[in-house]
DNA sequence: TCTATGTATGTAATATAATAACATGTCAAG
DNA sequence: CTTGACATGTTATTATATTACATACATAGA
């Protein structure tokens, strides 16, 4: 897929939503306006892939909840997502996000925002991947970031005391662009 | 959990507790075996400094939230805390905790870990830092690293996106030097 | 086909974590 | 002494997450 320049995939993404966006993917284009059914569209597709791959079970709730997660665009609590599925005739308690969500998450299709005690729709399935979590305190807009350079660090740090790093979380809290600069002119 | 008391008793013999030891304040002892009343009584001196300085009251309750985080040298959930402030006389309700730790928290006393839901006393008082965190996921150690590295690589990768960063969280799971070794030879 | 088995879902009950709202106490400045 | 700021105590509620058990569904042998 070629890339474009944040210029290019913001105005074209909007306007052409045939176009070969990558939006949420491209952590360049992630705070960026584009058509995000796009995204989700895509992401559905390469997780019902990987799940048949995988030999897990894409079932009816665990997809819901993924669509519910993309549809949204943002990071959502158990309890929210679980109120979207007790209103579509799925089960109402706790037990039926809660599952639904670990299993997405351990299948590495959405992530868990300690921050917020939340869960965000992962936008790139399969590519294994800790990342980082950029998130707006203005807007509640969350990205994920390449967490190469960051891992690297913490885990070159860590085993200088002997520690063998398994999991992280990297969770950053800021401004994102847009909020950026409504702040700086209000 | 059980770690630690082995260490403080050990450590006796290991290391003369007048000497320079910087015990946890150092990233490089900080999962080493050294005598930790030494740093608890450290840390909690140069506390009282501080708060001298800042125009702010270490008060009782204050005080002994902070104590009791140093003497269990790892993170405790804001209910644990609480019942022990209850067993000695203090307020039983959670308000009572969570004031005191917010209070500890904001001004650099102690952390709070995200990934535990539990606050772990800052072996660095007044040294303005976001530190990164090293969980042991199997004895439950934690211990301060400098971030320095990390935070330049997260900061440098979010500013490529335009995002400003402003606080970070920054938690890493896996197995100390100690269960390291245990784990290999069960 | 029919059952056995593992897996997924539904539900009730409970545990754990955090906050809101308001009353009371403490202490120093005026 | 009064006042105002801050700290603490208490009640109640909300938010987040897990345990335990029952039921449904798939699908692999017999
Ligand atoms: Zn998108
Ligand atoms: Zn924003
Ligand atoms: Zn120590
Ligand atoms: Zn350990």
């Amino acid at each position: 897929m070629a890339r474009m320049s944040d210029a290019d995939s913001a105005s074209a993404s909007v306007s052409d939503p045939e176009s070969d966006c990558r939006g949420c993917a491209d952590p360049a284009a992630a705070f960026a306006a584009h058509d995000h059914r796009h995204c989700a569209g895509d992401v559905l597709a390469r997780a019902e892939a990987l799940v048949a791959a995988g030999g897990v079970r894409l079932t009816p709730v665990r997809r819901r909840v993924l669509e519910i997660l993309l549809e949204e665009h943002r990071a959502l609590g158990a309890y929210d997502v679980l109120k979207r599925l007790a209103a579509e005739g799925f089960g109402n308690q706790p037990p039926v996000a809660y599952r639904a969500l670990d299993f997405l998450a351990e299948n590495g299709f959405v992530h868990r925002i300690r921050r917020l005690n939340a869960f965000a729709a992962c936008m790139h399935p399969g590519e294994d991947h800790a990342p980082v979590f950029l998130i707006c305190r203005n807007c509640n807009a969350v990205a994920e970031m390449p967490a190469a350079p960051v891992r690297a660090a913490l885990g070159a740090a860590a085993a200088d005391l002997g520690f063998a790093v398994e999991r992280t979380t990297v969770e950053a809290m800021g401004l994102c662009p847009a909020c950026c600069k409504s702040e700086a002119a209000p």
